[in-house]
DNA sequence: TATAGCGCCGAAAACGTTTGCGGTAACGTT
DNA sequence: AACGTTACCGCAAACGTTTTCGGCGCTATA
């Protein structure tokens, strides 16, 4: 059954001429005359032909696929992403490699090897929560493959990048809380490592700072970026007797876990207690009441980065001019910050 | 800057041996003695050397990645079974190729069109809504390249494939209905070309039928799959004057768009209608009340599909017996069904 | 002493393309 | 008649592997 498949050797052999004859006239050469086009073109849909990428990526040194590194794909954020990524790369002609690190900073180690080894043209990855060292980045420069990252970036190397404006979107957010009247503003950080856990506890700090509002370093509990993680946070903050009258939350599912204690602690939302998140993750717009958040626009940003990759992968002569592609995020409010 | 890549050859040279020896160094080949093989490894790591696997599937005539095609990715549902599927991908040593058909047919036909090309090992696919017809899946077939199809299949072609037992898990959910005394349960179905949507249709009937319930067929409306479908296909329910007491939704955001309707009209739920979903999307969960639906394990069914797609890989000599492997729903009854 | 066996390795073909270089035939120009 | 042009096309090398088929030198056996 295996049917073998057929090759440009095979078309020429049945029209009597050689392939690099039929080579050249599928790709439209013009040494070649129209009538053998033609006599190509047809015989080449009746027996079905592919051309095997595998041996034309061989011969040009260079694939039509780019690699997708993130830390667990069905996240939401990070599908969003992978769909924007999808869409452009498609229209381009691009194919793509997705593959998850499942926050492992090995196994993301291992997947960039398994990218190079399949000659990708470029990658584009989002960092795992436990990354260690740029490494395997490094590798990836010194073979000539372009990087750009996103969201979760890491810092200390030479390389596009596309963000939200993590300080600005924290700042934006805490800043409503103040001027919505609340003064005990706790935060549920993510881990320092991370940029984006960094930068929007900067925000935090500063919109506190520009209101003349003390600030309180048991009021931001470290912890991860999960629901869990979330939930524990609240805890903790009850546990030392800070309950706060609201709460920013490095990300949505942290700020998802506390909505939950707190409403099994049966406290009111906004009025007890107000809830800002950052994501724009889908649930929140269905919570009752329906959460504020700052909005990362991850469609638009797999867009973002994959045109800053193909454009450095089309032009491969300028040297890494490694440009930051900054996008705005939108403060989305609603009814948990806003009291009828 | 461009640091050509080191192959076999270079590191052969460096050494003053042959590239095959290099290569059966590197594969552990017996032939090899062990001091060689040491040297070879020793200076593989000290050159940073990656394997073109290009090259090696060009010589061995096969991959080591699988495409996999899904309507869209930011999907819940979909994004969790692509992410069942790169977990055993990796463990296989094998990486993913992810394309969307965005719900277009022609679409898909290019995407499996591109993974032929690519030659992938085997494919995986979940048709796109708008369906026509399986010359592209025969096309791979004739190919010889295993394909599985998995939730949303396409009947009349021999193929393996995994399903949710749509039948079973409708039958339950509108039998939970009846048992919990609700008369009046209307479907807000999908399309009927696709395979889900007629089983899950069939499985409402069933049920009704069971219990003797009449069958109004204007109580059955279709549509889309998405959040305004559920929400225009409730409207009309109340248009032509059949408000029910319950609904059945195809799917989960059809049921959240009737959700959010029924929430505007200020209609209580589930007092005066009950809700129940299908997919176990993470909103159902958090939404007041929470809705009962009808869990279809999206990670495993990534597991299932792509390990029958990988024994289908390794044993190609069995001819085709497709294997239909139907994974077994759970109905999680939340608050939307359950009068206080 | 001849031969077989073994341990280790190399030459070369093959996978399916692309492409630089050359070659042929026909035709037009002087 | 000689030459240049043009329009087509083929040869062969190259991309980086894997693998078959040997081959060499040595040791053990008959």
């Amino acid at each position: 059954m295996k049917k073998d498949n057929i090759t440009l050797a095979d078309i020429a052999e049945s029209l009597q001429i050689s392939p690099s004859t039929v080579s050249r006239a599928l790709s439209n050469h013009p040494d070649i005359s129209a009538e053998t086009k033609e006599k190509v073109a047809n015989l080449a849909k009746e027996l079905n032909y592919f051309p095997n990428s595998i041996a034309q990526s061989l011969q040009k040194k260079s694939t039509k696929t780019i690699g997708v590194i993130v830390p667990e794909i069905k996240h939401h954020f990070f599908s969003s992403v992978i769909s924007g990524v999808e869409d452009v790369a498609y229209t381009e002609g691009y194919t793509i490699m997705v593959c998850q690190s499942n926050e492992s900073h090995e196994r993301e180690v291992i997947n960039t090897k398994a990218l190079m080894s399949n000659r990708v043209a470029g990658v584009l990855v989002s960092a795992s929560q436990t990354i260690e060292n740029s490494d395997h980045f490094r590798m990836l420069q010194k073979q000539g493959i372009p990087l750009v990252l996103f969201d979760r970036i890491y810092e200390d190397i030479g390389v596009s990048q596309v963000v939200v404006d993590d300080f600005n979107g924290a700042f934006k957010a805490v800043e409503h809380l103040i001027q919505s009247g609340y003064k005990k503003i706790a935060h549920l950080a993510g881990f320092k490592s991370l940029s984006i856990g960094y930068n929007r506890k900067q925000g935090y700090l500063a919109a506190l700072n520009k209101y003349n509002i003390p600030i309180d370093e048991e009021m931001i509990v470290s912890g991860g970026f999960d629901e869990e993680d979330g939930a524990e946070g609240f805890e903790k903050l009850l546990e030392i007797g800070k309950q706060p009258d609201a709460i920013f939350g490095v990300n949505d599912p942290v700020i998802v876990g506390a909505y939950i204690k707190i409403k099994e602690k049966g406290l009111r939302i906004p009025d007890d207690i107000a809830l800002v998140g950052f994501s724009d993750a889908p649930i929140t717009m269905y919570l009752d009441p329906p959460i504020t958040t700052v909005d990362q626009p991850g469609y638009e940003m797999g867009h973002k980065a994959v045109q800053i990759l193909l454009e450095q992968i089309k032009n491969p002569l300028e040297s890494y001019e490694a440009k930051t592609e900054i996008v705005e995020t939108e403060l989305i409010i609603r009814g948990s910050t806003v009291k009828k």
